[in-house]
RNA sequence: GCCGGGAUGGGGUAGCGGUGCAUCCUUGGGGACUGUGGAUCCCCGGACCCGGGUUCAAAUCCCGGUCCCGGCCCCA
C-alpha cells in the first residue's frame, strides 16, 4: 500500500467535522471584527519569499521547477502573497481588514504542533498605523481563541520591538542580536545554560534579569512604552483576557517593526498558539507603497493539541434524521419524504441499501443519528412519517404535510 | 539536516529465537428474521512496516531504509 507522505494528514469525517466547526468559528469571528476573506494561490514564484523571507524559509520549501522551468514553489506563508495584493491593487481603500484561511506547506522534521502541511489562519489590517490597528487585531485573536473555548487557559503577551530596542541600547548598548537569542528562548534553556550563554557573549545576568521580569520598565518614560500599555488596556476591555507585557516575546522573524505578540497555553507547554506583529516595511520591500501593517497567524497545529488537552475536540450531535424504509411501499414513498423533508430544510440521510429495518437502525445508530424515520406501507398509504427518537426508542407518526413541525425537535 | 523512542488485522493488544492455523478485545462485510429487532442467531474477511543479514529455525537478534511520536535548528 502506498503510504502517506511524512508530516501530511487524512482527515476522516469524525475528524473532519470538528475541524470544518473551528474553522467556521474563526472566519465568523474576523467578520464579527469587520475582517473580509480573501483567498489566494497555493503555488508562486520562489521569488516571491527569496527577497524578504531570508535563507532559513528557502531551505524550508516545497519547491521545484514548472515545464516551463520556472522555480516555484508551494506557499510557506502568507504575507509575501497579501503583499503583493496589496501592492498590485492601488485603488483599495484604506485601511485594509483581510483575513484568510488557507493550506501552507514547510519542509521540515514534524514534531508536536508541526506539520509539512498545515492550515493557517492570517488575519491583518493595513495602512493604519495607529495602535488602535494592533489593539484591534490582538483582540481579533483573543476573541477567537474565546470562542473556541481557551480563553480561560490561554493569555496573550506583547512586547514591542521599538522599546527592546531602545531598552537595549540604553543598557546593554551593541548587544541586539545577543539579547534577542536569549530573551527568545528563556523558557527552553535551563539555569545552567543562561549563565552560560551570558558570560560567553559577556552579558551582565542582572540586565537580562530585569528585561525577563520586567524590572527593566520601572521609571522608563519611553513613548513606545506608552503605546504598548494603551494596546494592552485595549486588548484587555476589549475580550477580557489576561494580558502580560512580556520583553521576551521578540519573535524570531526579520521583518517586525514594532508591537509583537503571542498566545500560549498559561503554562507555556505547548508552541504558541498564535503570533503576530506590526510589519510596516514589508509592502515597501515587495514593490508597493510603503503601506503600515499589522496582524497575526494562527495555525490549525497546536491550536489542535491545546483544544484536546483541554477536552474541547469533540464532534457536535449529529443533526437530521436517517430514512429507514421497511418494504417496497415504504422505498417507493421515502424518495418523496425524503425531497420533501430536505425541502423544510433538514438534513436527511437516506438509506442507499438493500438492508433490513433492524441493520437499518444499527447503521443510524453508528453514524450518530438522534432520529430515525421510519417508512412503509402504512406510512405510504397515510401519507405520513414515524419519527423514531433513538435515544428513548420512542415513536411518533406525524403527516408529512405537517413535518414541518418538527424542525424546531430537530434542530 | 541532526538526536532519542517506537512500528503485530481498520482500532487497541499478547507473543520477544522453535511448542497446533500468531492471542484476545473491538471494528467491518454477508445471511437468517421482516412493522420496530440500534435485538438475537449463523457465516466470512483482515496483521508481524520494507529490504538485507545472522541462524538448522526470525514477528522475536543485527544492519540499512521508510513512517509515527517527541526533541534540536527554525518559527515566516
Amino acid at each position: 500500500m502506498v503510504e502517506r507522505l511524512k508530516g501530511f494528514r487524512d482527515f476522516y469525517p469524525e475528524e473532519q467535522e470538528i475541524r470544518s466547526e473551528i474553522f467556521a468559528t474563526m472566519k465568523e469571528s474576523c467578520r464579527q471584527f469587520g475582517f473580509k476573506e480573501i483567498d489566494a494561490p497555493s503555488v508562486e514564484s520562489i521569488e516571491l519569499f527569496a527577497n524578504k523571507s531570508g535563507m532559513e524559509i528557502m531551505n524550508q520549501m516545497f519547491s521545484f521547477k514548472d515545464k516551463g522551468g520556472r522555480d516555484i514553489t508551494l506557499i510557506p506563508e502568507f504575507t509575501p502573497t497579501l503583499s503583493r495584493m496589496v501592492a498590485s491593487r492601488k485603488d483599495l481603500v484604506k485601511p485594509l481588514k483581510w483575513f484568510s484561511v488557507e493550506k501552507f506547506w514547510r519542509y521540515e522534521e514534524p514534531q508536536s504542533g508541526r506539520l509539512r502541511e498545515f492550515y493557517q489562519l492570517n488575519a491583518d489590517i493595513l495602512g493604519s498605523e495607529s495602535f488602535f490597528a494592533d489593539a484591534e487585531v490582538i483582540s481579533l485573536g483573543g476573541y477567537i481563541l474565546k470562542k473556541l473555548g481557551v480563553g480561560d487557559v490561554t493569555k496573550l503577551r506583547v512586547s514591542s520591538r521599538i522599546l527592546i530596542d531602545r531598552l537595549i541600547e540604553r543598557n546593554l548598548p551593541g548587544k541586539r542580536d545577543e539579547v534577542y537569542y536569549i530573551l527568545d528562548r528563556w523558557s527552553k534553556l535551563t539555569e545552567e545554560e543562561r549563565e552560560a550563554y551570558a558570560t560567553e557573549k559577556s552579558l551582565n545576568m542582572e540586565t537580562i534579569m530585569s528585561f525577563v521580569n520586567g524590572k527593566i520598565l520601572e521609571g522608563v518614560s519611553d513613548p513606545e512604552l506608552d503605546r504598548l500599555y494603551k494596546i494592552r488596556d485595549y486588548v484587555i476591555s476589549s475580550v477580557g483576557m489576561e494580558v502580560d507585557i512580556d520583553l521576551k516575546i521578540v519573535r524570531g522573524i526579520a521583518y517586525y517593526t514594532g508591537c509583537v505578540f503571542e498566545a500560549s497555553d498559561r503554562e507555556e507547554k505547548q508552541r504558541s498558539i498564535l503570533g503576530g506583529g506590526r510589519y510596516d516595511n514589508v509592502i515597501a520591500q515587495l514593490g508597493g507603497d510603503q503601506t503600515p501593517a499589522t496582524g497575526f497567524a494562527m495555525g490549525d497545529a497546536v491550536l489542535e493539541n491545546i483544544l484536546k488537552a483541554n477536552g474541547l475536540w469533540t464532534q457536535r450531535r449529529e443533526i437530521g434524521v436517517f430514512v429507514a424504509p421497511i418494504d417496497q411501499a415504504g422505498r417507493d414513498y421515502a424518495v418523496r419524504a425524503a425531497s420533501v423533508l430536505r425541502n423544510l430544510g433538514l438534513k436527511v440521510d437516506l438509506n442507499v441499501t438493500d438492508r433490513g429495518i433492524s441493520k437499518q437502525l444499527d447503521y443510524a445508530a453508528k453514524m450518530g443519528y438522534q432520529y430515525v424515520v421510519v417508512l412503509g406501507e402504512n406510512e405510504a398509504r397515510k401519507q405520513s412519517i414515524s419519527l423514531k427518537n433513538m435515544g428513548t426508542g420512542s415513536q411518533t407518526e406525524v403527516e408529512l404535510e405537517k413535518a414541518g413541525e418538527l424542525i424546531s425537535l430537530l434542530k
